[in-house]
DNA sequence: TAATTAATTAGATGAATATCGAATTAATTT
DNA sequence: AAATTAATTCGATATTCATCTAATTAATTA
């Protein structure tokens, strides 16, 4: 569900001494200063470490007298771990990153301010971005002839040639007897 | 099975880029490059966070033409995933933590060089540890008359009323009859 | 072969944080 | 009420590390 919950929580468990306190209270409840003298580490930095696990949801305190016994919330482990099982769960966490910002970087170092090319890529993959942005100045169900597609494409680049043979070796453009079409569905992604 | 992986597995997920990635990843393979483009970060750092995540076993890279496609290794999330679920993998994190650390620092907290007590614990819990620390000096099998259980104990602390009292109600020393004895397993933890 | 390009590595910088000692708070014991 | 005690909070310090730029490596294209 949230998103910075779950890096809080592996936040939470990134250090060595939080991961040992962990393990203990996986076998029973403690206090600060038993943890403290089993970990070898001054009270207030347990405490600091117990905060901290606190927030994230991973242990809880039961006050005892003036002891604060602290327990593992197994709960919280077991949520995150049938999390990072699960198959939408992972995708999620890059939900709100921008898919397309490769895309349009490369459609920008390409294309002089006018909307042409500057060269045509030689790598796969640039070349690839590139035929997709050109496929979407041909409307779908039009039967272009080669005249017409040449005009076109002379907008992007003077070499209409290899950007007819790239579009329709991408499998973005068919042809038959001297006319051409867009392929349906080949508007966007690779 | 391995102590400082696990730690190397959660250092690598605290960190809301290598989040991203570990997201992104799940959805389909990137090169270094786009993962950049698309976090918004120098490929140096992307490659920097690619490498920590390979570290820990989480991604893998294969070669193609000069990229360098990196993948999800779902199964090492899953081990990991499982493990946080198991009932005796967590308690195995602690398992060279000094768990006696407590009990021995009340114990010299309390005692004099020549091991009698300076006071006796007020507060439960330490009482209790020197109340196991007496019950050791009680041969099993053995009953003890009253007079020689004051001698056993006087080499601990004057007051041996109370402390007989206390080992009595602890359930460390039985009595019957002005007979005392040990009580069978009460020689180690509380 | 020379120029371009993806990726990694190295070095530098600033931010986050693990740990400690001291001060404070709250509960218990004397 | 005064003294003790467990725990937390605060301030300081040292370390880790995310990110950048620049340099280097390795592969591809011209």
């Amino acid at each position: 569900m949230d998103d910075s919950q779950l890096l809080d929580f592996f936040k939470a468990l990134a250090d060595a001494s939080r991961l040992k306190i962990i393990g203990l209270l996986a076998q029973e409840s403690f206090t600060v200063e038993q943890l403290a003298a089993m970990l070898k580490l001054r009270p207030s930095t347990v405490s600091h470490h117990l905060a901290r696990l606190s927030k994230a949801g991973l242990v809880s305190a039961r006050a005892e007298g003036y002891y604060n016994l602290y327990r593992l919330e197994t709960s919280k482990l077991e949520t995150i771990a049938r999390r990072m099982l699960s198959r939408e769960a992972l995708p999620a966490i890059a939900a709100d990153v921008d898919l397309e910002a490769y895309d349009r970087k490369v459609l920008t170092d390409f294309s002089n301010p006018d909307g042409s090319l500057k060269t045509i890529p030689a790598q796969r993959k640039k070349l690839t971005v590139i035929l997709c942005h050109i496929a979407k100045s041909f409307e779908p169900e039009v039967r272009y002839p080669e005249k017409e597609v040449n005009q076109i494409l002379a907008r992007f680049h003077q070499d209409t040639a290899t950007l007819r043979r790239e579009l329709v070796g991408a499998g973005l453009l068919e042809r038959q007897r001297g006319e051409y079409w867009k392929v349906q569905g080949s508007g966007n992604r690779v």
